[in-house]
DNA sequence: ATAATATGGTGAT
DNA sequence: TCACCCTATTATC
């Protein structure tokens, strides 16, 4: 689930959903329980996202949430008992909010927000993020294209099925050395990146495939349909039938083709 | 039942 | 480069 454009998304709907009014906060698991008493009864005035970062600020309180790995925040469905593993639940009259599994959930300091958020590469959902930033960020690395994709200093937002399928899109091989990307291929990705997260967000799902390779448009397409080499090893290229290769780059399994990839 | 896996990141070795 | 954290779902005995 989280990539970038999860967490704008999140960020856009906690927002609308959860209004300005005063809130319910609690901590059914008890791991943020001193948190939630404070959060409790006062209203969520902003939710701002950057990179896989979600700030909510409590008109004073600020939360910092990350979901990491396997963090969820969903609205439960209809209302069954709530599962001992909640870390934070939000509600008011209408709506209820979980939060389970997240890496993050700690009450920040305002100073602190800056501090992270410092600290990250351009996030191609915020506006005014600097594309120029992130292209002298790759002319100065000597690591692969596909680990510096994967670096939130160097790119904020990018998980690991986006950084396969930008590649692919743009046909580069993901062991490059990112230094030796073209400025022109440095930028085809920022500007990928920013339409597919943007994608993203709209959709609520990664689906990179494009409507010519995939006859449908992008919102139907099932999720076996929806990515062109993610978790795809042995299985042919949609554009030439080459079998799609699986390997280890900056630490985590990459998929590509080896024929358009090069 | 138990294990493996996951769109992430950190801290130790 | 590894071990580890957190949870849910799927695969394998």
């Amino acid at each position: 689930m989280p990539e970038g454009h999860t967490i704008h998304r999140l960020a856009r709907d906690l927002a609308s959903t959860l209004g300005t009014e005063p809130l319910q906060v609690t901590s059914p698991q008890g791991r943020f329980a001193d948190g939630a008493a404070d959060l409790d009864g006062r209203s969520l005035v902003q939710a701002d996202a950057w990179g896989k970062h979600l700030f909510l600020d409590f008109d004073g309180p600020r939360l910092h949430v990350h979901l990491g790995l396997i963090g969820k925040f969903r609205r439960p469905r209809g209302d069954g008992p709530i599962p001992d593993s909640v870390r934070l639940r939000i509600e008011n009259g209408d709506t209820a909010w979980h939060l389970t599994g997240p890496q993050t959930c700690r009450l920040v300091e305002p100073g602190e927000v800056s501090e992270i958020t410092d600290k990250l590469g351009p996030d191609p959902l915020r506006r005014g993020a600097r594309p120029d930033r992130f292209v002298e960020a790759l002319a100065r690395r000597r690591a692969p294209i596909a680990a510096a994709l994967l670096d939130q200093n160097i790119i904020a937002g990018i998980g690991n099925v986006y950084r396969a399928e930008f590649l692919f899109i743009e046909g580069i091989d993901p062991v490059t050395p990112a230094a030796n990307l073209r400025p022109d291929q440095a930028l085809a990705l920022w500007d990928l990146a920013k339409a597919q997260l943007r994608q993203g967000v709209r959709l609520n799902r990664i689906v990179t495939v494009s409507a010519d390779d995939a006859g449908s448009p992008p919102g139907r397409l099932r999720r076996a349909d929806a990515l062109y080499v993610y978790k795809r090893e042995g299985r042919p290229c949609r554009r030439c039938a080459t079998e799609i290769t699986i390997g280890q780059v900056g630490g985590r399994s990459c998929w590509w083709c080896p024929s358009c990839q090069s």
